[in-house]
DNA sequence: GCTGAAAGTAAGTTTCG
DNA sequence: CGAAACTTACTTTCAGC
């Protein structure tokens, strides 16, 4: 699809707060309430927005303890890679999961109340996962940055 | 703040769709409209809920390039760390950053189009910040689970 | 693809049980 | 906490450019 400056700008607008009116849109970017309402209907229609999503404070929901957790396998047949896969994407204490190139297989972001959970989800659940070789979990001390925008200037 | 189990009900059913009406809510929730609508308007007044955002599809924007990029610092003092942080922060190709145990000092998340428009955010943009001692990227193969949704249960 | 106006619908407030 | 009536505001459609 082509997207124009506008749909750029629409797209960041959106990202930043989805509970904008139409006529807010459209005031913001000097058009008409029915332009910037089709534009949004195709951005949805495309794909390109897949959705809306209300963003949770972590420390209020005690959920502020944040770890990667580094993932070896033991062996990378296909159906190995398949079965822990769908596993992890089961858990709920795993926020992110993403297969990646270097000394690990996979890095999991694993979001739990404190380090007692942290072991318990280790012991109990990690460890039941098929096919898991070593793993390395990396603690989260701070969050610096963590934007809920994707910048889309130069297509 | 005291969560019940409708609380935290009604955050899953906004993370996973933020577009719902308040009708929507009270017939999943099997409660009054007005009774839902209050609830929502606290966890906003509270901060529990900290904004809504529309979720992009980073394949279709032309972001789906994702690295992990790990940084060690020269060194430590306040003002190093405080300068390192503010830079970086500023970063539209940095979507993430975390301060982390281990080997690594930072943890970024970059988003990019390919492995050219890389090359360049780590030339012309990360090594011009201050302070950065060794790097290590590691890069996304493939995305396993990406969720919007913190789980919360058992508070 | 845009505008402006009109019709339809939902949000938000208030009052009462 | 829930129901109903009410006010306001936004969404959605349509004719016309």
């Amino acid at each position: 699809m082509e997207m124009d400056q506008t749909d750029k700008q629409l797209l960041h607008l959106l990202q930043s707060d989805a509970k904008q009116t139409t006529k807010e849109l459209a005031v913001q970017l000097g058009m008409s309430n029915t332009a910037v309402y089709e534009r949004v209907r195709k951005l949805e229609r495309e794909g390109i927005i897949k959705g809306y999503t209300a963003i949770v404070d972590r420390e209020k929901v005690n959920r502020s303890f944040v770890v990667f957790c580094n993932i070896r396998l033991t062996q990378h047949t296909r159906e190995n890679v398949r079965e822990f896969e769908e596993e992890v994407a089961g858990l709920t204490e795993v926020q992110e999961c993403y297969h990646v190139s270097g000394d690990y297989d996979y890095i999991l972001k694993v979001h739990v109340a404190n380090m007692e959970d942290y072991r318990n989800f280790m012991v109990t659940k990690l460890t039941d996962l098929k096919h898991i070789g070593n793993t390395h979990s990396i603690f989260m001390i701070g969050e610096v940055k963590h934007s809920t925008v994707i910048g889309i200037d130069r297509s």
